[in-house]
DNA sequence: TTAATCACCTGAGGGC
DNA sequence: TGCCCTCAGGTGATTA
């Protein structure tokens, strides 16, 4: 399930495949994902040429002169470069066909994806407009936390997952970055203090960096744009591992529900 | 205004 | 072996 390193190992993945490459044209088998993807933009992108990719959150954006196309991969999106004439396997909604007949593939076995052509300045679109601090930019700090935290009575966890707040962490990073900063998930905000905030920014930034450095986590659905799965799964010390013992007092990790999310806790270390 | 819940969807895994 | 059921999860929309 792709979260802020999976999209950020796919985005630095592709980027030297479809940087300056001009679009012949876009092959749309099923329309069905989070949003129908409309048939008409096919017209409306041949022709274009991606100028960079970038990310934002966990959307990834191909940015042409004029508009960029929007990808998001939901719970089991993945993205792959393969020559134009590879086999279609099931799930491969969508190619976008580059003039050098190289294929940007998008197959997505649960749809809740989402493919869009935005004719304008993405990051004012009402998708991307709202979205809080990239977390490992500056803005996000313990600082920036504790204000947005203090005057909230949610659940933390449910709160930094959050994309208001801050953008890209997913279940098994906010599970993962709470155990560290060795805070209870269902705490509400108004009961972290300042020295708490700055501990699971901390945390937060550390992993996510660790998790992009060995190319995203994989579970059941996530593959790099080369097929490579991620190796983070490897060092998750909690997701997952409900009844196992704690890695640091030896007690039995326990599962629970925190705003309709699967959880696990070392009910000894985390407060 | 805020927070919780629902809906979307399919593959994996367990029980029978 | 095959069928059925449950669970997993990101995020916008809806409801309380």
């Amino acid at each position: 399930m792709p979260e802020l390193p999976e999209v950020e190992t796919v985005c630095r993945g592709i980027a030297p495949h479809v940087d300056g490459q001009e679009i012949q044209k876009l092959i749309v088998r099923n329309s069905r994902l989070r949003w129908p993807v409309k048939r008409s933009i096919a017209k409306q992108l041949a022709g274009l040429t991606i100028e960079n990719v970038t990310r934002r959150g966990k959307y990834l954006l191909l940015n042409t002169s004029c508009g960029s196309i929007v990808i998001h991969l939901g719970m089991s999106g993945k993205i792959s470069i393969v020559p134009m004439d590879t086999p279609i396997r099931k799930h491969d909604h969508i190619d976008l066909i580059f003039t050098t007949k190289i294929c940007l593939r998008f197959n997505d076995p649960r749809r809740f994806g989402a493919f869009l052509w935005i004719e304008a300045d993405p990051l004012q679109h009402p998708l991307l407009s709202n979205l809080g601090p990239e977390p490992l930019s500056a803005s996000f700090s313990g600082k920036y936390l504790f204000e947005q935290a203090k005057t909230c009575k949610r659940a933390i966890k449910s709160f930094i997952m959050d994309g208001k707040i801050v953008v890209g962490v997913g279940n098994i990073y906010a599970t993962e970055s709470l155990f560290a900063a060795g805070i209870h998930p269902n705490r509400s905000c108004n009961r972290v203090t300042l020295a708490e905030c700055n501990e699971l920014v901390k945390e937060i930034k550390r992993i996510l960096r660790k998790a992009i450095k060995v190319g995203g986590t994989t579970l059941k659905d996530f593959l790099s744009s080369e097929g490579k799965p991620g190796y983070f799964s490897q060092k998750l010390k909690v997701y997952g591992r409900a009844g196992e013992p704690c890695l640091q007092c030896k007690s039995a990790l326990v599962s629970m529900q925190v705003g309709q999310r699967t959880t696990v806790l070392c009910e000894q270390c985390q407060r």
